[in-house]
Order: structure tokens, then sequence, then C-alpha cells
DNA sequence: TTCTATACTTACTTTTTGGAAAGTGAATAT
DNA sequence: ATATTCACTTTCCAAAAAGTAAGTATAGAA
């Protein structure tokens, strides 16, 4: 049997067709709303942040400098990454392997996206800590 | 930087201890990759759009903004969020029970921040998409 | 009296994720 | 001959994430 989603049931159970959030194109958002999902990823933001500030690199240097990422993790997302043209990979024909990866201009795109996000967070450590702390108290009381 | 052959790499990688990648504390890097683990959730940010941009909401009719989302999930996000002190939950003694969700100073200042990957997002997606087909394409030749 | 509404919680199951470890290939060093 | 290097790939397995469904509380409406 099909299955539904909170939506449908919801809006079923209200007996009324479900109006859009907004009047831009639904498509559109859940486009971008999974562009993001994939995108917003904790090894994909990581490396775009190594490749944005250091430059061009190969494979296990990347791997050191993620730290505690392991072998598999790194290759799936530098897969990902090339194949959303984030990375460019550049294999060089010699013995043992050499591959380098780098930023496209997109990935460099994205990585000065980022960047607002990456300041918010050194920005906010303090003050997200603080939060956690007294929200941990209050719920300790009850 | 000078670029080192295989062999030396690996010869310094026996011998030496490794070195930082920065002179940064390497505390606060990790702090930073928790906070951004954490709050780079798919839902997290998709609840932090849907606030920033139509403020104070009740439970059922955030949970239908999001699309596809279950109820624990919904509960799990926003008890999070409001754990990192991002959102504030304002709750009515009446039955049947109303709650409300809003944003924080903190939270909107995070929207704030990933304002740019969304902009990104809507921006690049038929870049991304391209590319995506591209790279398949050039896969199944093979 | 039974139903409805809302915002959950809980228990259970399924799916997904990701780590660990071993294997691969080919040239060079020992 | 054997070891070593790099950049993987593959397989197996445990753990974590997330979906599903049912239950809860309470007032008012039908």
């Amino acid at each position: 049997m099909r299955k539904f989603t909170a939506n449908e049931i919801a809006a079923a159970q209200n007996h009324i067709a479900q109006t859009p959030p907004e009047n831009i194109d639904p498509r559109i958002e859940n486009l971008v709303n999974e562009l993001i999902g994939r995108v917003a990823d904790k090894w994909t933001m990581i490396v775009l942040d190594i490749l944005a500030e250091k430059g061009e690199m190969r494979f296990t240097r990347l791997g050191e400098l993620a730290g505690g990422i392991s072998q598999k993790m790194l290759t799936q997302t530098l897969r990902q990454m090339e194949r959303d043209g984030l990375v460019i990979r550049t294999v060089h024909p010699v013995v043992p392997p050499k591959v380098e990866y780098r930023l496209t201009e997109l990935g460099m795109s994205l990585g000065a996206a980022f960047c607002g996000v990456w300041i918010w967070a050194s920005n906010n450590l303090d003050r997200v800590e603080q939060a956690r702390q007294s929200f941990d108290q209050k719920a300790a009381k009850s």
C-alpha cells in the first residue's frame, strides 16, 4: 500500500487542499532543498573548506587534514563533489598513483557562500554552549 | 607551498610527528566542526528558513511547510534548536494545546549566515544539474 | 457518550550510515 | 623475491538515524 506523507494526511484530515507556502515554484523549492541536503553534509563542508584554503591537494593529505575521515567516506564525498561539479579530479598516470583534487569555480563560490556559516559558528560557539547549559539545567530540574 | 615527492612524504611521516595544518587552536576547529555538523542538518536548515521568513508559527503548520517531516523528527529538530538557543518555544496553556515557535536573535543571525547558501543553491541549481548529467554520461561510457 | 483537536511521547521496526579491515595493481626500491 | 607506495574498492558488520503506529491529556462540541 502506498505511503502518505504527514502533509497528505494532515490535508486529508482537514478536508482541504493544502495551500502552497509561497507562490514560487515548489519544484524549485524541492530542488533547492535537495541540493542543500546534499551539500550541507559534514564532510562535504570540511573538504570544501580545506580545498578552499589550501588549494590543490592529494587524496591522502586531504584525509589527514580532514581529521578522522575514513578512506571510504573520503572517496565517497569527493566523488559526489566531483559529480556535482564542485571539484576537479586530476589523475597523473604514474606509479604509485597520484591524484589531485581542486575546487572548480562553482566549488569556490559555494565555499564563499559557506563562509558566512563558518564565521557565524566561530563567533557564536560560546553563545550556543551557554544556551545548552542553561537548557540542560532547566531540564534537570523537572 | 612547496610540494614533496611521495618518498619524501613517506619518510617524513615515519619519523616525525605530524605538524598541524594551521597554527590556530585545534580545539576551536573541532568545536566549529561539531557545531557545523549539528547545525548543517537538513531539517534544521529548513525549519530555520521557514521561521526566518514566516515568523512565529505553530507545530503542525511548521510540519506542513517543512514537507515530509515526521512528527518525531520535527519535535527532535525543534528541541535541538531550542537547546542550542536558536528558537524560543512558547506554550499557551489551553486545550487543545497551542505551542508557538520563533527564532531567537541567535537563530536569526544563523538564518542570515545561511542566506548565502540558499542564494547559491537557487542560483546554481542548473549548473549542478548539468554537471551531474555530464558526469553520469562519462561514467556510463566506461 | 463519543469525537475532535493539538502537540506531543513511546515502542518498535526498518533503513541508512559509516567504520574497519582486507584486497588490488603496477612500478620501484631493497 | 619481497616490500612499499598511493588511491582506491569491496565486504562485512555494528550503530545510528529515521519512519510508523499507537497512545496521552483535556476541554468543548455534537
